[in-house]
DNA sequence: GCCAACGTTGGC
DNA sequence: GCCAACGTTGGC
């Protein structure tokens, strides 16, 4: 059982279209740290942050979990598509995501908020240029957040 | 809109 | 394999 944050843009997926779809295919990642994450270490059940970026109050959303294992993301294929990889192939796929579910919506815990706790100092999703989309959290970093959000 | 930070690309 | 140029991310 590990624990994840996973950003997205509200205008593009927000924790309401999730509540509202019950679970999503992560697509559009293309990133390979990002997807090394999805298809090595992601399990059924791993815990997930929920994080609106890009927007104008970024923070933790809402609480979601791995729902599918990690399968070939169908948009590499869509040729003119906005994520389409003309290196992919059937036989050879490139990116690959999981299905995220919806567990709940929380209040918005801000990243101001966030960086206002020493607890949450070493945050991966905090430090000094990070554009990672998908980041793990340490068990300790999500008991603190899912306290302060109880 | 700005811009720091980072990942990717491609020439050499 | 190096590294400059370029594109993207994402908070502010």
């Amino acid at each position: 059982m590990r624990y994840w944050l996973m950003k997205s843009e509200p205008s593009e997926y927000s924790i309401d279209d999730l509540a509202r779809d019950g679970s999503v295919p992560w697509f559009g990642v293309r990133n390979y740290q990002a997807r090394n994450f999805m298809r090595d270490q992601m399990r059924v059940g791993d815990g997930v942050l929920f994080y609106h970026s890009s927007c104008a109050e970024p923070g933790v959303a809402g609480l979601a979990q791995v729902v599918k294992a990690a399968y070939p993301d169908a948009t590499q294929f869509e040729a003119g598509g906005k994520y389409y990889d003309p290196k992919a192939t059937a036989e050879n796929p490139r990116w690959v995501h999981v299905d995220v579910g919806f567990v709940k919506k929380t209040r918005l815990m801000s990243i101001a908020e966030l960086r206002g706790y020493p607890e949450l100092a070493h945050m991966q999703v905090l430090a000094k240029g990070n554009r990672l989309s998908i980041t793990p959290v340490d068990p300790a970093e999500w008991r603190f957040i899912l306290g302060k959000l109880a």
